[in-house]
RNA sequence: GCCCUCGUAGCUCAGCUGGAUAGAGCACCCGACUUCUAAUCGGACGGUCGCAGGUUCGAAUCCUGCCGAGGGCGCCA
């Protein structure tokens, strides 16, 4: 254990038992403080319950505090705060856990098989920026679950059925391919070419379809063809998915995001299974026929008029809608991949319908034993002009075009330096600083509310963004590479004499990860962990302005302080490989 | 009409589940570059935490009611 927080935490708990035994499983309320390292405000708490003074229940807490080895003497301060100060060699001492894979941060202490729902665009649709945050922040969850012990299952539901293939595929027989020779290997050129603007495919299938009632006809009958296991429309459809499914892999690789076509589990995989989780459903007393259709109502949820609200497992049509199909993944998820937890990463205005979905799922007894069912919901993506981020002409904004972008600016700014970096080396550099720049934009802030997108914001050299952390990154991996060889050889955790106060500072700072990391995953909040790497990198800044590293004479002062820097390079990248972001040594 | 989410400096955002004088960055102003990468750092300025009550030793944080913004409310996903 390497959090200063966490052992003082300890220690207080037992100083508590003393003071007053009923307080003992009371927290004992640790908190970083500006007034010293670490403040322990247990004490306002117990003075309530003893009907003492808070001052002198905090002394007493003092006295029972067995903290010589950890702390400097403790001060009590204005109301009955206990200031505690890490002593210089403890701080040393527990650096050297920081060398270990896991950086100081604890596994977690209850491991769970974790479904993270992410991502999920649709089939026949270019990805565009609403399918950005789903897929920033699931894979930032998803790397920092697996991070502290947990196995992540990831699960990316394609929008792979419904009712838009009908239009769909009669598009893509209108535009000369055969039903009846079509397959995925002997025309996956053509297809590929048809549908290479996969915005256009589909807007120009939507339009016939409002156009042409003829086609709108058709589109109908091909979506019951479908339905109905019709040998060349499925043909037709796998073909649609095929493409799509190696265009969502090239956009995942290009996103550097760690989903592959092994985490695909599409909306048709569970066709086979509707009609069985409906039999369940059935049998255990929770469906209704409702206007024709049947419904579960799960109480607590009404609508309009305070008239229970359905949902909607079978359409009167005798179709299934994406409830069921909701229904059939939690299920499969739960039985078949042994999923305890089950994260959806989804916007929120899908709040309501998952919400029912966990409901009629807790009524089935799919979520016995305690599983738990999270919607982890995000705000939408607005342009500076604060309504819904959109190009000029008004329509969405393609990833491509996202990602083309954020990386050609990035590339400007490389140039703007100019770097002595190769071209290769200036490109992939581009590459790590401008999604950098991007994801980072989308993780720092707390996810349930709107972001504004705004170029110069995301890649500003300054405060808290992606290409700030990465250049301070380089920076510590640059004085390493220039230090003299024997220097580096001998600059481990061991080696930290810590004696300067920016010194103390970055050593406190460092030893918090741990926290930080298991505040972005308790929580699901991917900000937390931004806002500890961005302190992290200011407070070495303060160390780097007042320390110097390489200059002094003595080795053991050099030593020590490039063992800092090492370190902090090494837990500010691990920090931003969770979040699914590159750190190079160079910019 | 009902339900959900949000409202903190001019702007963009934090605020660690109730703790000390509410913190950063941007912008504006002042200061520091023959640099360990100045893509930086230090300082100054800037707040009735949407409004009004309540809970208590103590509220941006919890409760109630308003105001404002966005979203949802039967066979699309």
């Amino acid at each position: 254990m390497a959090d200063p927080l966490a052992l003082i935490a300890d220690r207080a708990r037992a100083a508590m038992a003393v003071v007053d035994p009923d307080t003992a499983d009371h927290d004992p309320v640790v908190r970083p403080s500006q007034h010293a390292d670490v403040q322990v405000n247990a004490a306002l708490a117990m003075a309530k319950r003893l009907g003492r003074p808070p001052r002198d229940v905090a002394a007493d807490l003092v006295a029972a505090l067995d903290i010589d080895d950890l702390c400097h003497p403790p001060e009590v301060a204005g109301p009955g705060f206990i200031n505690l100060t890490v002593r210089d060699d403890v701080l040393a001492a527990l650096l050297t856990d920081l060398e270990h894979p896991m950086r100081g941060v604890r596994p977690t202490d209850d491991p769970h098989t974790v479904v993270v729902d992410y991502s999920a665009p649709n089939v026949a649709k270019e990805m565009h920026v609403g399918h950005l945050r789903s897929t920033i922040i699931g894979d930032a969850l998803a790397r920092s679950l697996a991070f502290i012990g947990h196995d992540v299952v990831r699960q990316n539901h394609l929008g792979d059925w419904g009712t838009p293939f009908g239009m769909l595929i009669e598009q893509l027989i209108d535009s000369g391919v055969d039903p009846a020779t079509a397959t995925t290997a002997g025309t996956a050129d053509t297809t590929a070419g048809l549908i290479a603007d996969l915005n256009a495919f589909y807007r120009s299938a939507r339009a016939t379809f409002d156009d042409d009632p003829n086609f709108a006809e058709r589109s109908r009958n091909r979506v019951v063809a479908l339905q109905a296991g019709d040998p060349d429309s499925l043909r037709l459809w796998q073909l649609l998915v095929d493409t799509s499914k190696e265009y969502f892999s090239d956009a995942y690789r290009r996103l550097e995001v760690s989903l592959t076509e092994h985490d695909y589990a599409g909306e048709s995989t569970y066709n086979d299974v509707l009609d069985d989780v409906v039999a369940e459903l059935e049998a255990k007393g929770l469906l209704v026929v409702d206007d024709g259709a049947l419904c579960a109502f799960p109480p607590g949820f009404t609508g309009r008029d305070d008239e229970p609200m359905p949902l909607i497992v079978r359409k009167a049509d005798g179709g299934y809608g994406y409830a069921a199909t909701d229904l059939a993944a939690l299920r499969h998820r739960v039985r078949e991949l042994g999923a305890t937890e089950l994260l959806y990463v989804v916007g929120a205005p899908q709040h309501d319908h998952l919400e029912m979905v966990f409901a009629v799922a807790g009524q089935a007894g799919w979520l016995d034993g305690g599983i738990d069912a999270e919607h982890v919901s995000f705000g939408s993506v607005l342009g500076e002009d604060g309504k819904m981020f959109r190009t000029r002409a008004g329509d969405t904004v393609r990833l491509a075009e996202l990602v083309d972008e954020a990386v050609s600016r990035a590339a400007g700014l490389l140039d703007a330096k100019s770097t002595g970096l190769t071209a290769d080396d200036a490109a992939d550099v581009a590459s790590a600083i401008g999604l950098g720049a991007v994801k980072y934009a989308d993780l720092s802030s707390d996810r349930v509310k709107d972001y504004v997108f705004a170029w110069d914001r995301m890649l500003a050299l300054t405060g808290n963004t992606a290409p700030y952390l990465q250049y301070a990154h380089a920076r510590m991996c640059s004085i390493l590479a220039k230090a003299r060889p024997e220097d580096r050889q001998a600059a481990t955790a061991q080696a930290v004499v810590i004696g300067e106060a920016a010194e103390h500072d970055l050593a406190m700072a460092l030893l918090g990860f741990d926290a930080a990391v298991h505040a972005c995953t308790h929580r699901r909040a991917p900000h937390r962990l931004c806002t500890y790497l961005y302190e992290l990198a200011t407070t070495y800044t303060a160390f780097y302005e007042a320390c110097p590293v390489l200059r002094p004479d003595d080795p053991a002062v050099r030593r020590s302080r490039l063992a800092l820097c090492a370190l902090t390079a090494t837990v500010l990248a691990t920090g931003l490989d969770l979040l699914g972001i590159r750190a190079p040594e160079r910019v």
